[in-house]
DNA sequence: TTTAGCACTCTCATCATGAGAGTGCTAATT
DNA sequence: AATTAGCACTCTCATGATGAGAGTGCTAAA
């Protein structure tokens, strides 16, 4: 399929008129608002051979022209130039960025709200994490009793708490003692490596040991991080929602985290950090997004903790703004991530 | 205001009816669907009775009859019996805490997600949180550079983690004997026994107690803990949000954590653990909620930490069964919170 | 190849209509 | 005195008819 340079000039002017207006865009419509030097006649001719490739198509007989899936598809392959992100809302957002607290999680906070606020869509954000886990340092707190706090940190800086219960009530001086054993003597292991090393430790080492190599498969069986998730409501205020039940639909595949991740794990395999991927209409596989495009991104460092990034929100969507936007803060992140990477 | 057992009687089975059909009730609907003893004239007398007292409503004036906030009210104050929970359900709910991980982390998004479920509706669970923050523990772990990561484990067992930059590189060894000296020193201290035990320790250290103190002020000052939603998309298939614009602002109201925290903080000044809050209508203040009912409890340990726990659903929701789920859902966080209380 | 002109199509807002559900009132009944 | 049957009245809502408006496709002229 071969367009002519006018009929990519008419694709593209149909698009932008679509995204602002929502409504199928006739041929005298376009010629007025965009000054075009040619008549509507022409235009309707060219609409119709557009409508034959299936690039647009008409929600009824005598009614103006609306982009298909595969318009969309097109034009963001091959209309949309590298547009880069105002130099003026970069550094808003950069700057937002640099005057929070230095805290991962704050971070994927801010980012899931900077994308949900910047691209008025729903946005998700998953935390950074190791397709390998690498043990890094084990801390034991005495709670109450029996009760012991587990903080465990792996290398990349993932951090997990949890609360475990001993078979009888342990000194803090000798949890210390043991954590510190573990820490020292299993730093930077694999659950291998862990496994391995067991036998080294007394009772109440090996006990530990076992909690914590079960805590780490825990880890590396999970595809993604914690998901954050934002402006989920922005979605209901889209005019291709107006029966709240579709929007349902879509919003629910992000509350659903198994689904989520059903849609990441499928998605973003074939993504490295720095690419994007971006779904138009569900592609055919996720009909509850049929109604949805869902524009992606992998940050993070490749050779250690990845995440992804992403927006969701009406096939009707600014194209280019949105996807230089997640790359822009795709980017900021991976920074952030690997500036503060615990090795 | 003085009702008969008879028009107590009907104002429950309006509003029996209502919640069942989300239609205005008429009076031979209800003489036929719950064969009363009386005629529907009888009905009606009783019924513009009630009108006058404002607990009924006719949308127009050949409808049938609605609750109107008030009246829901009063049926939630006068007429709801403290029903019990079905022992099936209670053993399913307590069934799936015990069989998670022990992490408290897992148990909020678990009571959220219970909640959400077992009402249809959506549902909050904000971490649980001290007023007053006490010292236990703290660890340093090198990152990388002059980046460590710091682990502070409060009284009660709230845990937070950043990372901070110092102003030159220290070793691991070193790092972990100042976190010791500091857990030692601190351990069952607030923010102004640790200012005053500043002095005691050496530059880095004293460098560390900064941030530590600023950190645990940080907490004091915030109202609530983390705060995990679940079940939004429940709301959007109530039919009285047939327009999404409605769910919108219901919804909106969640997602904004700000404006939460203020309900929250308003909400639960006046409330105890064990106790129960339910929000009409919004109850004339919050009129993003003018369509819903939210109810509230309170849990954990009145002393030491607590946290809020909450449905929000349509005006017209089975009002004495969400309150005892709720309740009961309160109660068994309270149990597992109080059971790993780091002390 | 482009364009003016025109008949044709389809949607959508508006209005009229009538069935249906429910009420309030009055007079009869218990 | 309380309850009920009966009936006129009111209001909504689904249905269908109507016409303006927007847009198209086709044909013939430029």
């Amino acid at each position: 399929m071969r367009l002519t340079d006018r009929q990519k000039l008419i694709l593209t002017l149909v698009i932008h008129e679509h995204i602002q207006t929502a409504q199928p865009v006739g041929s005298k419509t376009l010629v007025l608002k965009y000054n075009l030097a040619m008549s509507s006649a022409t235009i309707r001719n060219e609409m119709s051979v557009l409508t034959e490739y299936n690039l647009l198509r008409q929600p009824h007989t005598s009614a103006g022209r609306v982009p298909t899936e595969e318009g969309y598809r097109f034009f963001v392959g091959n209309l949309t130039q590298k547009s880069t992100l105002p130099t003026a809302t970069r550094r808003t957002i950069s700057h937002q960025f640099y005057q929070s607290r230095q805290d991962v999680e704050q971070w994927l906070k801010l980012a899931a709200s900077v994308l949900a606020n910047q691209s008025q869509a729903a946005s998700l954000v998953t935390a950074p994490h190791a397709d390998k886990t690498i043990f890094k340092h084990l801390e034991l707190v005495a709670a109450r009793g029996r009760q012991v706090l587990m903080v465990l940190v792996l290398m990349g800086g993932e951090i997990r708490q949890q609360f475990i219960t001993l078979a009888e009530a342990v000194s803090q001086e000798r949890l210390s003692e043991v954590a510190n054993r573990i820490s020292h003597q299993c730093t930077r292991c694999d659950i291998d490596d862990i496994s391995r090393l067991r036998p080294q430790f007394d009772a109440l080492g090996q006990d530990i040991i076992d909690i914590l190599v079960a805590e780490m498969t825990l880890i590396e069986e999970s595809v993604t991080g914690e998901i954050y998730l934002d402006g989920m409501t922005y979605v209901l205020s889209e005019p291709e929602f107006p029966e709240s039940d579709e929007a349902r639909q879509a919003l629910h595949i992000l509350e659903e985290s198994s689904l989520l991740e059903n849609l990441l794990a499928s998605t973003m395999m074939n993504t490295d950090v720095g690419g994007i991927q971006v779904l138009i209409g569900g592609e055919g596989t996720w009909d509850e997004l049929r109604q949805c495009s869902v524009i992606l991104a992998r940050y993070g460092d490749p050779q250690s903790l990845t995440g992804s990034i992403g927006v969701l929100g009406p096939i009707r969507m600014p194209y280019d703004r949105t996807i230089s936007t997640v790359q822009f803060v795709a980017n900021v992140l991976s920074d952030l991530v690997s500036e503060s990477l615990v090795v």
